[in-house]
DNA sequence: TGATTTTTTGCATACGTATTCAAATTAAGA
DNA sequence: TCTTAATTTGAATACGTATGCAAAAAATCA
């Protein structure tokens, strides 16, 4: 009993060679008509499947796609998983998905990406010491940061166009507030927070408005405690803007539960636009980041530098769009 | 110029043979103490690694399981998927992720995980053709449906367990109120959405309570649209039975946006216990699954068929428990 | 120490595919 | 129809590892 049919069976029953059987499998070889035909024919009866292991070892490449992800408890990063699951698979790769819950990726989750030989890399909502990132490098592997980005720009990454955005928002608010208002960063190294943050106070000081910065962690939690910090320090601050909507959501929720008027007293303002900002229970004014152009310019990078390696690396900012609502 | 550094190449500088690399990184073979300090020292120092491709030809497994998920918008998943790649990396295991956008997986996706050779196989929130399901039989690749349930029971699966978690719900709520209720269902061709209304409605019966059901989709939209269908048909129940919490929290802003008084007119109940159930905007009364309990019997199930495969199928049921909040 | 058993090592091979190169077939040209 | 060019096919090989088997080494026993 064989328990694999391989390409020699199919070769046998289809009375052709194995290398035929292999061409009829392989995109961009040459065959005839006819063979491919009986070919078919015959690995359809037999029930055969190309054995991918044997064609990454030939073709030291593989179709898997590393996904590095932390922040499974944000709704945006489910919904980015998704869409890149759906769009490499219609290019015929597949993900490897890997969890870290360390804010820098161990060093054996790299480890497992290179055993596998991936044929890129996506890192989403973790940072990554500059000499793993160059272990990649080294191994020719794409990689792209997605939704961050690292100081050094030898990097390719992907994000929303943060300093615009915050810029933007910034100004709205600054049209109709003028009272002191308070910045939530996330966790402060990620760019993502910096960035936000950078957009917002220049516009509020060219402006002659004053911030207060309080430190979170992107978290409903740590939104939540940072309101009940704002409102213990006494003062109600005329706008709140969150580095991201869970935070906000956590901040609408602490506020409310102290009988403090969203958008009457305080208005909010989050970052991302997930599913639950449109919620009716908090109808957040939030900035949508656009997950899908964000996720093309990824995949595109990727695809392109798998099919010609040429380490080009580039900061992609896309514009995302202001979403106004009834917090503000 | 190399890229690739193999066994040989260590082999050469360790010198000793190949074999000996080999039974070094292979778990389970024997060498001596000091070539294996050689070995590794020689390794080390040229940065090699095993070919994991060349591992699954030569040993026709791999160690990738196929985690197929469908419903990425209910936080109760991401939270699942944490817990899997987690607990399978621990065990050396890393997942492959794909994604459904159908109920029903498709073909291509099998096809991917038949190629991939995977150890193993969960399916959650998604259902799957007989046919299909037997092809990993046919394969022997151990399969766990989690947190859902066929028919047929010659398949394994994972779930808490809901008839007996929908009896107490039924009974907490049957010694708070008599009136008429209502139970809004998933996805009817769903078994959780099936047991949970078979406990609920049999209690209910029992204490001649009468109960109204309600079809939506285990979505947040689905709960806010289903209350707005329950109120514009003119009676307020006395409690709503969600199958789950996301449409639990749908049905709550609904009610609100009316202005029904939660849980004065009204009480509510979900089921999960996903983060947001516990929400100070929502303090969702609600079944808590214990995630964690279910990912170790379906880790453990896997395991012990992965090493010896027997093909011997069970539906676990795990214990959950009752999280009383604010809603009822 | 010498004989015998046990353990470790190395050699050779197999896994299933892609690909080079020469042979064979087909197509084109006259 | 015959020659020549172009295309398709098949045979052989390589990818990097695990493993059966025999040889070597080490350990045990007397």
């Amino acid at each position: 009993m064989k328990p694999t049919v391989n390409a020699k069976d199919v070769a046998k029953l289809a009375g052709v060679s194995q290398s035929s059987v292999s061409r009829v499998f392989f995109d961009g070889a040459k065959v005839t008509e006819k063979t491919r035909q009986k070919v078919l024919a015959a690995a359809k009866e037999l029930g055969y499947r190309p054995n991918e292991y044997a064609r990454s070892l030939i073709t030291n490449s593989s179709k898997i796609i590393g996904l590095v992800m932390k922040g499974v408890q944000n709704p945006f990063y489910p919904q980015v998983l998704k869409q890149f699951t759906t769009s490499f698979k219609k290019h015929g790769y597949s993900v490897l998905f890997v969890h870290t819950n360390n804010d820098e990726i161990q060093s054996d989750d790299i480890d497992t990406l290179l055993n596998y030989n991936v044929a890129g890399v996506i890192i989403t909502d973790a940072s990554m010491s500059m000499n793993v990132a160059e272990a990649f490098q080294a191994n020719r592997i794409p990689l792209v940061f997605f939704n961050r980005k690292l100081t050094s720009s030898q990097f390719h990454s992907v994000c929303c166009n943060n300093l615009n955005a915050s810029r933007k928002i910034a100004e709205y608010l600054a049209a109709l507030e003028t009272g002191e208002m308070v910045y939530i960063s996330g966790n402060e190294d990620t760019s993502t927070s910096r960035e936000r943050e950078q957009g917002f106070a220049e516009v509020l000081k060219q402006r002659g408005i004053a911030y207060k910065k309080y430190t979170s962690d992107f978290s409903y939690n740590g939104g939540y405690e940072t309101a009940q910090k704002i409102l213990s320090a006494g003062k109600i601050p005329s706008a709140v803007f969150a580095a991201n909507d869970i935070m906000a959501l956590g901040v609408m929720d602490a506020f409310r539960k102290q009988g403090v008027q969203i958008p009457e007293q305080v208005k909010v303002i989050g970052f991302d636009n997930i599913d639950m900002a449109s919620w009716p229970a908090y109808e957040l004014t939030t900035w949508e980041q656009p997950i899908e152009k964000m996720v093309d310019e990824t995949v595109n990078y990727l695809l392109s530098e798998i099919s010609e390696y040429t380490g080009r690396a580039r900061a992609v900012e896309v514009e995302g769009s202001f979403v106004e609502r009834k917090t503000t």
